[in-house]
RNA sequence: GGCGGUGUGCCCGAGCGGCCAAAGGGAGCAGACUGUAAAUCUGCCGGCUCAGCCUUCCCAGGUUCGAAUCCUGGCGCCGCCA
């Protein structure tokens, strides 16, 4: 039986922590109630929450009890960002939010058995918590001295912008969650990225300070970086989405395919439910076959699956097929091309205008200028054909099947185009 | 509260009355090479009805034939003093 801190360790899940051997016993003794939260500061939650919503995923199935905290509260006020200001969003948005990520994290975790989840919100202790409670309860207990030095503090108070005192205050609702946490369900660990260090050491600290009998941890996963040195999780359409409507699935596979032969093994051991057996052998493939990319395409598989169900990473393996192809695009049966184009950004047009026009609408290009600049360096691909003529316009021949058009723009950002009448 | 400084395109950063859609760098995009990889080299990088036109240099006014550049007011930020 492998313990779960060395499996951790060995997966390179295990950036840092507070007294570790007494976590190890912790986690051996028996269940652990533990919690880790996400803040609604979009629509959607993006690749880079999968780190910890797989690892909550892997230590329940581990036998601890995972709270899923989706800030109701925190994500209307914001972690200070390093580099700016926030803008605040509507109350009555962030609400919206918070019950669509509950729903996108509720899939990975079980709420049934005896290390049940739970997902909690920390609205349910702050919103009618009084200002004066809460700076004389909680307040107390911090040295601006000390919340000063946390690194996301610092840097705004180095740089021009400066810092509201509703960022500022940040650290204290969070801190109130373990607080909280510990009391109603007895948590007693949270997990969180390592850029979160700060945050979560500040809760252990105030129940420390409130709950002296408490013994408590603190746990936190790695960023996830890239070989390159550019940032993990965007493409040039932004923040890759698990929301189906923000990014495809098609798109959520593809972006997984693509990584960086140097990334890959490490991507597997942090993401990956695959044995250590299975990770070594497509570690191994890696490094003999690269080309061949056998790691990628089960990861890309696993977390589309996990993501997006066995249905969707079906259709839209199929599609990458179909589409990177060697095989002539016209040539693909109806059925086939219908479904690939079915995973891709699409439009429908009353009739045909201009090819620049068409990549400007389905959003291969922001502006109809970019179109016009990917046409002339040769980016521009009509059904596989390179678009040459800046005005050109595709003629009903070209429709295929009397009806589509597939959009390309450099190597692998596919569009495509349904004509509907005309 | 006083004095001084500062605010430029996605980011950093030059410009300091016309030659400015605005130097340079980064990021990004495309091409070549490849493996839908990396590295490298080359080109592009506000919008449009694109040899021209339109909208930009914190905001609102003003001076001028003409302003990112000058003036007035406002807002944000930084520093020093109180």
């Amino acid at each position: 039986m492998t313990d779960i801190v060395d499996e951790l360790k060995w997966r390179g899940l295990f950036a840092q922590s507070t007294d570790e051997d007494a976590l190890r016993r912790a986690l051996a003794d028996g269940p652990v109630t533990f919690y880790c939260g996400f803040d609604p500061t979009a629509p959607s939650l993006h690749v880079g929450h999968l780190v910890q919503v797989l690892t909550l995923r892997r230590l329940q199935q581990a036998g601890h009890r995972p709270l899923a905290l989706v800030g109701g509260a925190t994500g209307q006020i914001g972690d200070p960002r390093p580099t700016a200001e926030r803008t605040l969003n509507p109350p009555e948005t962030v609400a919206g939010w918070v019950e669509r990520l509950r729903g996108q994290i509720e899939p990975f975790l079980t709420f049934e058995g005896e290390n049940a989840a739970t997902m909690v919100n920390n609205l349910d202790w702050t919103q009618n918590l009084s200002a004066i409670e809460f700076l004389r309860d909680i307040g107390k207990h911090f040295r601006v001295n000390k919340m000063l030095t946390k690194d996301s503090v610092a840097r705004r108070l180095e740089s021009s912008e400066g810092i509201s005192y509703t960022e500022f205050s940040y650290q204290l609702l969070q801190a109130m969650d373990f607080l909280q946490l510990y009391r109603r369900y007895g948590c007693t660990m949270q997990q969180g990225g390592s850029d979160q260090w700060g945050n979560l050491t500040a809760g252990l600290d105030l129940l420390h300070r409130l709950e002296p009998d408490a013994v408590a941890h603190a746990y936190a996963t790695p960023l996830m970086t890239k070989a390159d040195g550019t940032k993990f999780g965007k493409t040039e359409g932004g923040a890759v989405w698990l929301d189906p409507e923000m990014t495809t699935p098609y798109a959520f596979y593809q972006f997984w395919l693509n990584t960086d032969d140097r990334d890959i093994p490490g991507y597997m051991r942090i993401l990956s439910f695959r044995s250590r057996e299975e990770l070594e052998e497509l570690e191994r493939q890696t490094e003999e076959r690269p080309q061949a990319r056998a790691a990628q395409r089960a990861l890309a598989e696993e977390l589309t699956t996990l993501v997006h169900g066995a249905g969707q990473t079906a259709a839209v393996i199929a599609a990458s097929k179909a589409l990177f192809g060697q095989g002539e695009l016209a040539e693909l049966d109806d059925r086939t091309l219908a479904a690939a184009l079915s995973e891709l950004p699409h439009v429908e047009v009353a009739g045909l205008g201009p090819v620049v026009d068409l990549f400007a609408e389905v959003g291969l290009v922001p502006s109809k200028s970019a179109a016009r600049r990917t046409v002339k360096e040769g980016g521009a691909y009509v059904n596989n054909v390179k678009v040459t003529a800046e005005d050109a316009v595709p003629a009903v021949d070209d429709l295929l099947h009397g009806r589509w058009l597939v959009l390309r723009r450099g190597k692998k950002n596919l569009a495509s185009v349904e004509v509907t009448a005309g």
